[in-house]
DNA sequence: TGACTATTTCGCACATTAGCGAAATACTTA
DNA sequence: TAAGTATTTCGCTAATGTGCGAAATAGTCA
């Protein structure tokens, strides 16, 4: 589906960070790391309303952090930024791997 | 220095989040990706007052992305998630690594 | 000790955000 | 076309966050 965006820079670390900025954003993160959603899905991993996740939803959108595909009745959700998923499932695992975090997560 | 700290989680993806979800406290993070700062650097680096910047400051802190160091008169500031600082520069140059973006920011 | 500098804490006014239910929209199937 | 399902938009209230100046703290130096 695909609204017409905000001409904002995509992807600029700002606005991501700010869209990240809410702990149900971040599990639908998580959810979408998995692999697409659809928003019932997404409904039932957070926990709150339709109307509220739909909100979330869309901000994340329009930070350039998802993406939203209509297919029949149902609207799907993906990762348009993946490094955004490496980076979370690295801060959650900071015991696991501490030299990691001091020297940065691994990444290169 | 390093005061009494919240005994939550250190470096849960949520609270860095959260504490990354203001634009001042990016700046500051990218500020802090060239080295160590007091926070005098920082005050003017993102154009607020004193005690506004400390307040990011210890929001910053308290989520464990930054530490602190009193020496003299004067509080240093300086990154302790160093790929916090790499995963910000990465979304910064989105169109210079179009296929990283894709992959994943470059970050095996 | 007293003055001085650097930084943090406090209290408040203002702005933004979150979550909800109802209503609107979009697509599908009968 | 009518009815049904999935999702989004709207309007509202409550909660949270921001920025500021004043006051408090801490360290240094005369």
């Amino acid at each position: 589906m695909s609204k017409p965006r905000k001409p904002k820079p995509a992807y600029q670390a700002d606005a991501v960070f700010k869209a990240l900025g809410h702990p149900a954003r971040v599990t639908i993160i998580r959810e979408l790391s998995a692999g697409e959603c659809c928003v019932c899905d997404l409904v039932e991993a957070v926990g709150l309303g339709w109307s509220t996740v739909s909100r979330h939803l869309s901000v994340l959108r329009d930070a350039g952090v998802i993406l939203d595909e209509k297919r029949g009745v149902q609207v799907f959700y993906r990762l348009q930024l993946p490094c955004v998923s490496r980076f979370i499932a690295c801060l959650d695992q900071p015991s696991a791997f501490p030299d990691l975090m001091t020297e940065g997560c691994g990444c290169k």
